[in-house]
DNA sequence: GTCATATAGTTCGACTTCGGACAAGATAGT
DNA sequence: ACTATCTTGTCCGAAGTCGAACTATATGAC
């Protein structure tokens, strides 16, 4: 099908990325109002990123794995460090780069994030088809690899 | 059921919430990178709802439209009208309160921008499957409300 | 080996986001 | 009418985001 789209399909597009911004900014707020010491979602999003992949990796593929500028992640990352939930070192293999490893205290923070966080997920596994959810995600891990790579064509 | 959840459900609520925030991600920066003169997603956005829905609403309405915090409403607005694309006068009903209207200034802003995004639009439709986008939007739709809910607890 | 180019990360500056505090106006109880 | 309380919108300040410009290092061409 080489045809564009119809006025319609347009619509449906914006009304998709509206939902996800929706949902963004509330589970943002939700977490954000958790999480202690004025921790952000994306100090946690990367923790647990670390710990659930493996650490040891560059600020770049951090970057890239969050689809976020490298500048943002160096914010992030500063921040993390400042908290002492991870240490920042010389990468051995190249000189320009660094590596992000977890602290015991960086382990310690995501599991009791996740202590503070149960109690609104409990709520929400109540009211939400849990099922669906996890339908949903392999859809929107689709949707998002064919954004970004039409993004980096 | 009344069960917490298990380990893994929560690994997948985070799952969900974490491919949600990168498509959010993505599709702002798609659209900032098209829109003119610095305008954010958060303008267009607003822009497009008052003309889809209706003009002459009150900022606080809309801010809960959009499910932001009223004081990042207020930013939104005043740069939509520093911009020229709305015009905000007071609620003569509600001595407290404004209305937001469009301007035709703004009108045509949301025909151009729409112009400008097509391109990517139609790229992407073609690299997906639009049904199956039209088909998640009502849940996700689902999902929202039932957190926006839960939240106003 | 030298030089041009590419890549990793930081700094800077402009902008957005949003909680807390506030002023103005509405509303309800008396 | 009077006062206490609630609601609407704004201002302020702290923090996050991110493009552009920069430094340092690596890589490739010769």
């Amino acid at each position: 099908m080489d045809q564009d789209l119809s006025p319609d399909d347009y619509a449906k597009f914006f009304a998709f990325f509206n939902e996800v911004a929706i949902i963004a900014q509330l589970s943002r707020s939700i977490f954000e109002a958790r999480l202690p010491d004025g921790a952000t979602v994306a100090h946690f999003s990367v923790l647990n990123n670390l710990i659930r992949v493996k650490d040891g990796r560059t600020p770049l593929e951090l970057a890239r794995a969050f689809q976020v500028p490298k500048t943002t992640m160096t914010n992030t990352l500063a921040g993390l460090e400042k908290r002492g939930l991870i240490a920042m070192r010389p990468n051995s293999k190249d000189g320009r780069s660094k590596q992000v490893w977890l602290t015991d205290k960086g382990y310690e923070f995501r599991g009791m994030a996740i202590g503070l966080l149960s109690r609104d997920m409990d709520r929400l596994g109540k009211k939400l088809d849990l099922e669906k959810i996890k339908a949903i995600i392999p859809e929107l891990a689709e949707i998002r690899r064919v954004i970004d790579e039409d993004r980096n064509i």
